[in-house]
DNA sequence: GGCGTTGTTATGCAAGTGTATAAATATTGC
DNA sequence: GCAATATTTATACACTTGCATAACAACGCC
């Protein structure tokens, strides 16, 4: 008798296993949003059953924050990545910092659908709120450390109300152009974003960045 | 008997009760996401039932859709408005459209929860990438032309390509600063955003926008 | 190689989902 | 007033949702 067979099963290190599910639910919610990422439709992308979520996380709620802390958590890899450049002088740290963060993997459309499901309730989820704020400030003052390192390099003199205002100009600079890169990238050349980021930056800031043409 | 009454009822015009309808959506949708947006939440906050939904719109996919028609075209107008300065110099056109674009209502945590709820599936939803783009492209037309008019008023030349540049990184200045003027507008000193924008800007056309200092 | 542990599947359930349909009543024209 | 109309309510249905539970089987240990 052909008897339903009970589908066959290998078990996976605890670790594993959590972070597949964490990165089912974000395909899931990058394709559908978070409508996308139910129980089931998270538990078949990881070739698993519906139950087993259960048995890694107290729920769904659960598996969703750990799913959103693992996405910021990535962002703010690639920001630091981005910041970590191998330049010496730190005019050319800033403009390899914005260069970076204006090209893939930081431009990129799955991160941005994922940005966006998450912190589109950021207004009435308290706690997304005060995640994105840490975030953002935290990469704010790495920027305004940077200007700062400029222009004590360039000789020239900045209060901190001018350093705390070219920070948010240039996050915002970069914020504005992600988006658009990762919205509609095919309508700009590659590279043109970075280079269009870094030419405003220095704009903004009166100075050139790049080699060969240093004051 | 008290058996149970019928509820009370009033016949409403059919366009003031489908405009109901989506600015109940929008609601749904602002404060809880896509997922807070089912036909009886929505049903709920229009002071209806649910099936009266369906005599308006023949699904609630197509309720959803027209939400976002709304938000998209309030949000152009919104844009429009800070186009449409009564300023006549060029230059002050330009500074009070960003200016605009940077307090309320443009700056506003619902339209951005609406824009980024709707917008976290422009990336698998092809209608919602193509209405983005159509906006983005009207918008940055129109700062395109902006820009022209402050360089043919300030006697500067400018190729396309530069143009098309400066347009560019207006947006992104302005964009960037709008979600964080959205999501943690109390960060920022009242006008504070508006000032940055219109500073950075200045600093990356190298002209003054401002009366009274104008070369 | 048998056996206990527990990761995993399978099944079931109550609540919620969008939609279909019929009944009821507010409104209009006479 | 009264009948006709169609807006609105009420109810039902099939399906999906997250979660609970029990049966099962893969793996480690002796």
């Amino acid at each position: 008798m052909a008897v339903a067979a009970r589908r066959k099963f290998r078990r996976e290190g605890e670790e594993r296993r959590r972070q597949d599910l964490i990165e089912a639910t974000l395909d899931c919610v990058a394709e559908n949003g978070l409508q996308g990422a139910t129980v089931r439709a998270i538990a078949l992308r990881a070739g698993v059953t519906a139950g087993l979520i259960r048995h890694y996380f107290p729920g769904k709620e659960e598996l969703l924050q750990a799913a959103y802390a693992t996405i910021m958590g990535r962002m703010t890899d690639l920001a630091k990545t981005a910041l970590a450049t191998v330049e010496e002088k730190p005019r050319l740290r800033l403009a390899a910092f914005v260069g970076a963060s204006l090209v893939p993997p930081v431009i990129d459309v799955r991160t941005f659908s994922l940005w966006a499901s998450f912190i589109g309730r950021a207004g009435s989820d308290p706690a997304l709120g005060v995640a994105h704020r840490a975030g953002y400030l935290g990469f704010r003052d790495e920027v305004e450390t940077l200007v700062a390192e400029v222009f004590a390099d360039a000789g020239r003199r900045a209060s901190e109300g001018e350093l705390r205002r070219h920070a948010i100009a240039i996050n915002a600079i970069i914020d504005g152009l992600w988006v658009e890169g990762c919205l509609a990238g095919d309508m700009f050349a590659s590279g043109e974003l970075a280079e269009i980021g870094i030419g405003a930056v220095e704009a903004m800031l009166g100075l050139s960045l790049r080699q060969g043409e240093m004051a």
